[in-house]
DNA sequence: AGGTACCGTGGGAGCGCTCCCACCGGTGAT
DNA sequence: ATCACCGGTGGGAGCGCTCCCACGGTACCT
């Protein structure tokens, strides 16, 4: 079907040098046309542009890959195995929005999972390989190296939720801050008083600005922080669960629940409900993540929502920024890059 | 950290070049070395080991996808959008059997959704680019013009579930006609004699097959088949309910029910409660797929499991024994390629 | 002794692209 | 008229690898 050159190899595919051949061009011509130069004659660039069409010419990435030394793809790596991948929404979401942006563009996208050692181990073959132009980190656990592997090799990088304050890598993360302090004052606001706090792994640095949040929410207000009001969680629902027994065996008085997390809301309703306590009318409940659990539960939670599909966007805009100026963040004195998107508190019949 | 080259570009990884100085041996011999050619002697590999870990050396993949033509990627393709693949349990299971086995491998996998037309132009655009060199294709419907694309492009694809009984690409499928047997095997042994089949979508392979193995079941028993007792569905509840209806009308006296897919058996589940039969003391019910339906439902459906993670793992090793021997079944007269996987009945209190 | 066979090895010739420098002709300043 | 300049262009020199041919050496045959 397609005609063949001198000696065609694999199929015969058209080379530039075909291209401009056919296009009474040089080569340079060609590749500056297909890849977008200004410095091109209206004239010449409609004469490769034909040309191209003519031969359905398509670039080889292994050659431009080799020559320009990159390779016009990124990874999404997470560090968990699939099954989490698949049972999680939060991923989902993400994924949806780093592929929307992504779309605009010539760049692909990976999907890396390193849940197990075998594969971190590939993963970091991987990277050495420098088979990408840059990496997205999601859901990093504080005591990871990865984000270490990729400073030295200096592969520009974004991870979500950044890992302190301190954080060095460029970051997304959602405003855990603002998101807590807004759950607080709409409990305020319904005129509770006695308001708890179950945090989440206070190893996470988004769980500890989500009590920086209720704390400042509450002073701002003119009350005093009751520190036996405040009981760390895990995030998990037993966790919430012993949580909530802690609390109520404190301060029998409590009249509102601000949890870090829906599962962890999910525990302490099952022990105010094993108490009796009425939702809201007794003790008012709010969750954050606004997952499909606060939708199915009894009541129906409110609950801080993340813009997860946004972050996924911006982590993808701040990676390619990166890459374009190929200075990792990291090994340069530059400025820090980070992004905070705010949360929105989705109010439903639990307060 | 690293030693510098003669000019080190960016990063200054380590060449082939610099690790056959480094040996003492020249470039081929390297080469030899790192794709485990046997035509090397132990002291020579040796001394190249030695130095390819001395420096840290990774193969540049560019460079060898240019000059070996080849990528050492393939594509898992999805022509879905996101979020059904995220939704079914299905895509999980098969991503867990091809994660898997190509983990043995040095291939890389790439995870490709073409739910939308501007999907699916990409996606063309990137086979062109014999980006991969192989392509795994899930779910695939019957009008789907992916497979003549891929095999005009020449590029080895395995297919999951033929699209018919020609199949021309290479594929891997559970055995749709032996499960349905199983079920229907296992009815007629539980003293049912008026069984019914609530098919699929007619235009799938697989749905034409079970009702194959139903029709042959019954036959190999000494019993007749009733046409009356074959209703078609579309895989979907509402399909399944109507069926379902239409059935208990023509057949009242029916006293089993073997549904092509647990959701069509969700549907006459629904039906026959509505019309006071009780299961399985009136009517017995079989699915397939054994799904999460399946086990949740009340009572809990006896369900052919299929073993998807074991087809994906299958097709991983039919498409690298394709990609070995660089000839695409379709583009020569070659034999076809296919695997059947044998499927399990799972027994539940509804049959 | 010469021939033939191989094995293990070195290195040239590309793969198809980007990068960059040199070059061309037309302008405007001197 | 001379020169510097600049937009537009052609093509050489690689990028780091694989492929393959040629080569020296040893072993075995005649």
């Amino acid at each position: 079907m397609a005609g063949h050159g001198a000696r065609s190899r694999s199929g015969g595919r058209p080379t530039l040098e075909e291209v401009a051949a056919r296009a009474g061009v040089g080569r340079g011509t060609v590749s500056r046309v297909i890849n977008g130069s200004p410095r091109v004659s209206d004239a010449t660039r409609a004469a490769v542009e034909a040309a191209v069409a003519e031969l359905g010419y398509v670039p080889n990435t292994a050659a431009r890959a080799l020559a320009a030394n990159r390779t016009d793809a990124i990874a999404l790596v997470v560090p968990e195995p699939e099954t989490r991948f698949f049972a999680e929404p939060y991923f989902s979401d993400m994924l949806k929005g780093v592929g929307a942006e992504l779309s605009e563009t010539e760049m692909q996208l990976l999907l890396i999972f390193a849940g197990s050692d075998r594969e971190r181990q590939r993963l970091a073959q991987y990277l050495a390989a420098h088979r990408v132009d840059g990496v997205l980190l999601v859901s990093v656990h504080a005591d990871d190296p990865l984000p270490d592997l990729l400073a030295q090799l200096e592969i520009p990088a974004v991870i979500s939720g950044p890992r302190s304050a301190a954080e060095t890598l460029t970051s997304v993360d959602s405003d855990n801050y603002g998101g807590a302090r807004s759950a607080v004052e709409h409990l305020l606001s319904r005129g509770r008083t006695r308001i708890a706090h179950i945090t989440g792994r206070l190893d996470v640095y988004g769980a500890q600005r989500r009590v920086d949040g209720y704390r400042e929410a509450l002073l701002d207000a003119g009350h005093e922080v009751d520190e036996h009001l405040i009981q760390p969680g895990d995030f998990t629902e037993e966790g919430g669960r012993r949580a909530m027994k802690e609390l109520l065996a404190r301060r029998p008085d409590v009249d509102a629940v601000f949890a870090g997390s829906d599962v962890m809301a999910a525990g302490a309703r099952q022990v105010l409900r094993e108490e009796g306590r009425v939702i809201p009318d007794d003790v008012a409940l709010v969750g954050y993540d606004d997952s499909a659990i606060a939708r199915h539960m009894d009541p129906p939670l409110t609950s801080v929502r993340q813009p997860i599909e946004e972050m996924g966007r911006s982590m993808i805009d701040l990676l390619l920024a990166e890459i374009a100026d190929r200075r990792p963040a990291t090994s340069r004195g530059l400025e820090r890059r980070q992004a905070v998107l705010a949360t929105e508190l989705v109010m439903r019949a639990s307060s």
